[in-house]
DNA sequence: CCTGGTGCCTGGGTGC
DNA sequence: TGCACCCAGGCACCAG
C-alpha cells in the first residue's frame, strides 16, 4: 500500500533515471476500467523532473514548442514500478514507458487500483479530483499546526477519516495514519480532537512519516522500490499488522476493529477519546 | 456543502 | 484436495 514514504522512495530511485530523457514510446494495456488516460499523449515528452505530492508521482514533460504536459502516476494498493525488470515484462504489466537509452520504466499493479494519466500541466480537476483538492505537504512549512487543529476541530468525521481524507493532509494512507494515532495516543475513532493534541498528532505524523522515508518504506508484499528492494520500515511499526501484540507503551493487547471502512489496529488502553 | 456507504480489482487466506 | 467465500484498501462515485 504505497503512502508518502514509499511513493517518495520511488521518486528518488526514478528521478535520476527519468529527467533528461525523452519518452520514446508508451504503452497501456487498456483495460476497459483502468484509470489510463492519454498515456500515448507522453510520447516525445523531455523529462525535465519528477516530483511527488502525497501518494501521486508527477514527471514533467516538455514538448517541441514549448508544449508542456505532465505525466500523473498512482500506485494505488499494489502498484510497483521497475526499470528494465529482469526476465522481461510480467503478467501484471499495465503500462510502459521506454526512454530513448533504450531502457523500460514498466508499471505493474496486480489489482489494477493504480492509475497513469497524461494532462495538462496542473489540469486535475477532470482527471483526478482528489490531487485536485489535495491538502498540505506534511513535511513542508505550508503543513501548518494551528490550520491542522482548526480543521480537526470543523470535522464531525473520527480523526482517522480525516487524515485519510487527503484534504487536510496529503499522502496518509492506512499504515501511517495508525502509526500515527497511536504515536499521539489519540484513539483513531475520535471526533473530538482538542488542540492540543491535535498539534502532538501534527508533530508525531510528521516524525512518523520522516522515520519511514529513511527506511524506504514498509514493504508487506507488493511494495518494492524502483531497483527491486523493500523498504525497511515493516519491522518498525508499532500498531499497524500487530494487532492481538503488546502494546510497546503499556502493554496492553492491541486491538483491531474498522473505522472508516478500513482495518485499525490501536491500543485500547493508551489511545484516548 | 458534508458525511457515510459501496464498488472497483485480484491474490491469498480460511473454512468446510 | 477442491472450492466457495471473504478480505486487503486508495479512490471514485453516489445518496441522503
Amino acid at each position: 500500500m504505497p503512502e508518502l514514504p514509499e511513493v517518495e522512495s520511488v521518486r528518488r530511485q526514478l528521478e535520476p533515471a527519468l529527467v533528461g530523457r525523452t519518452i520514446a514510446a508508451a504503452w497501456a494495456d487498456g483495460h476497459p476500467r483502468a484509470r489510463q488516460f492519454g498515456v500515448d499523449r507522453a510520447v516525445g515528452g523531455l523529462v525535465t523532473a519528477v516530483r511527488r505530492r502525497g501518494k501521486y508521482l508527477l514527471i514533467d514533460l516538455t514538448f517541441d514548442a514549448g508544449v508542456r504536459r505532465e505525466l500523473v502516476l498512482h500506485l494505488g494498493m499494489t502498484g510497483a514500478l521497475r526499470i528494465d525488470p529482469p526476465a522481461g515484462s510480467d503478467a501484471h504489466d499495465r503500462a510502459s514507458l521506454t526512454l530513448d537509452d533504450g531502457r523500460v520504466v514498466r508499471f505493474r499493479d496486480p489489482r489494477r487500483f493504480g492509475r497513469i494519466t497524461v494532462v495538462d500541466p496542473g489540469e486535475y480537476a477532470r482527471r483526478i479530483p482528489t490531487l485536485a483538492r489535495l491538502g498540505p505537504e506534511p513535511l513542508s512549512d505550508d503543513f501548518d499546526a494551528a490550520r491542522f487543529a482548526a480543521q480537526l476541530a470543523a470535522s464531525r468525521s473520527p480523526v482517522k477519516a480525516c487524515l485519510l481524507s487527503q484534504r487536510i493532509v496529503a499522502g496518509v494512507g492506512n499504515i501511517y495514519a495508525d502509526e500515527a494515532l497511536w504515536r499521539a495516543g489519540i484513539d483513531p475513532r475520535s471526533r473530538r480532537v482538542g488542540r492540543s493534541r491535535a498539534e502532538r498528532l501534527h508533530r508525531v505524523l510528521r516524525d512518523v512519516l520522516r522515520e519511514a522515508i529513511e527506511r524506504e518504506g514498509t514493504t508487506f508484499r507488493d511494495y518494492q522500490m524502483v531497483n527491486g528492494a523493500s523498504g525497511r520500515q515493516a519491522a518498525f511499526l508499532d500498531v499497524y499488522g500487530r494487532a492481538g501484540t503488546p502494546c510497546a507503551r503499556c502493554a496492553t493487547p492491541l486491538v483491531r476493529t474498522v473505522v472508516a471502512q478500513r482495518g485499525t489496529t490501536y491500543c485500547p488502553h493508551c489511545q484516548r477519546w
